[in-house]
DNA sequence: TTTAGTACTATGCAATACATGGTACTAAAA
DNA sequence: TTTTAGTACCATGTATTGCATAGTACTAAA
């Protein structure tokens, strides 16, 4: 049902840049996303195997060769679903919490 | 991360009026949120066992009786946290979906 | 007596997110 | 030179969530 929102976020991400895992853990973080790399590495490997992103490796002055990930066309598409599923949840969620209470609702004497 | 959503829903439900499974099962399809037995019955075990509602039985004209399930002061509590961090995710994926693309990005002759 | 409708329950599976630990490369400190 | 710290990628196991499937049990109508 709410299937797929850090694939979201993630796809949004490298759909405006291209970037590796650090980066993405960073800009969720300043979204208040916390997400480690135990949860980020896996996904990353799920969206190329789908074909949704392809990488590429770049060297680094401070350390390992860095995977950079970028989306594809298929991405791009998966992205957009995405966000129409996403904001449907959000319609939906938002009727459940704003629905009106029925006449004699909430007079629980035995609760 | 966006754990029990599903939760949340049920949890505003009961606390308008009780209910029970197929009561909740009809209002989350009004709102085009697609739940079957086999999801809501473990969720409405769950719920009583963390002390979150209570139940009683009901005898039917038209059936076997029915398990009527009820907010509790604990369950109520919950809903309220649950209720903020459905929000916080709203608003922490909205940053990731409208945050500004740097300057450059998008351009990308390798794809 | 059988069939249909309603309602609750049990079991197993797949996907998601996380915890944990490991590998490997660079650069600075001992 | 060796050790330590920092950066980055990867693998494995586990808990939770949601779904599929199948079964039980009660009532009422055919």
């Amino acid at each position: 049902m709410r299937k797929g929102v850090l694939e979201l976020c993630i796809l949004a991400i490298v759909a405006k840049q291209d970037a590796y895992a650090s980066d993405i853990i960073t800009k969720l973080k300043e979204a208040r996303l916390i997400v480690v790399e135990g949860t980020l590495y896996p996904l990353l490997t799920r969206l190329k195997n789908d074909g949704l992103t392809v990488y590429r490796w770049e060297e680094s002055k401070s350390g390992p060769p860095r995977k950079y990930h970028q989306i594809t066309e298929p991405g791009l598409k998966a992205l957009s679903e995405l966000k129409d599923d996403w904001q449907e949840l959000i319609i939906s969620v938002d009727k459940i919490l704003t629905s009106p209470s029925p006449p004699g609702a909430g007079f629980n004497p035995t609760l």
